[in-house]
DNA sequence: CAAGTAGTTTAGAACGATTTTAAAGTAAAA
DNA sequence: TTTTACTTTAAAATCGTTCTAAACTACTTG
């Protein structure tokens, strides 16, 4: 399926703009990323776009679910691009963010979900450290 | 112990404003809060404090093991009185964040921690959702 | 295809959280 | 004490992100 269908798909129009970073983003390569990654990125395939229009697009993938958006206590927002349950090391020194594949977490016993609500997906998070 | 203890222990001198924070925040109850929530309540127990300060202070107990700073996408810091490794349900409608005692969860298999790095504490975070 | 309409892009302004500045104040050391 | 290093402050600055409103474009319907 291209990149039209796949925003087709989830009721977004494949705009030029939409299109560009669709290309850029939707190559099946698993990467974390900022707005001005993505921006410098596209200065780089030689297009240029609003750095408005790249909020909005990345707010409607994150939305439409082409992306996530990662937890994460740094000041500027964190997309990925594996969408699959997956988890992460984190260096909190660097900011450096590395894939955890879901199957090499096992989680023997969760908690009860509290009354009234329903799990949404399970994230761990292993916050590393450079060894000295 | 007393506060003035307790920051002295953590190398921070016992000032006029750390004490009124350590008095709202180091008393042994578990809550989540931002820079704002602290604000009201320095402000609800009679005294003010420019909110730098209250940054500088927060950055500061931080740094120094006190409180802890909770991973969130959200826009505004979030931090945490519970110091003890744990976990948290987390409603992204809402953004409220429910703890979750470590010994309710058990990792069975964890990854291998990349080669030069420590583990420096797991996280798990449940994404909850309300039941319609 | 033409015309309409609903959604999209844009530059620039605005916003909100946080940090910086530099001057005045305070705690601890000598 | 006196000195020195650290802390607080209000206000300005900064940074990431969102809003605004006007121009533009994709899609729909006739």
């Amino acid at each position: 399926m291209d990149n039209k269908e796949k925003l087709r798909k989830v009721g977004l129009r494949p705009t030029k703009q939409r299109m560009i970073i669709a290309d850029i983003l939707l190559d099946g390569i698993n990467r974390h990323f900022t707005a001005e990654n993505l921006q410098n990125e596209i200065n780089s395939s030689g297009n240029s776009m609003s750095i408005a229009t790249i909020y909005n697009c990345l707010k409607k993938f994150r939305n439409c679910g082409l992306i996530k958006q990662v937890e994460s206590s740094k000041d500027t927002a964190i997309f990925d691009t594996n969408i699959n349950q997956h988890h992460h090391f984190l260096d909190e020194e660097t900011g450096e963010l590395i894939d955890i594949e879901n199957d090499e977490v096992n989680l023997h016993k969760l908690p009860k979900i509290p009354q009234g609500y329903l799990n949404n997906g399970v994230e761990v998070l292993i916050k590393i450290k450079k060894q000295i």
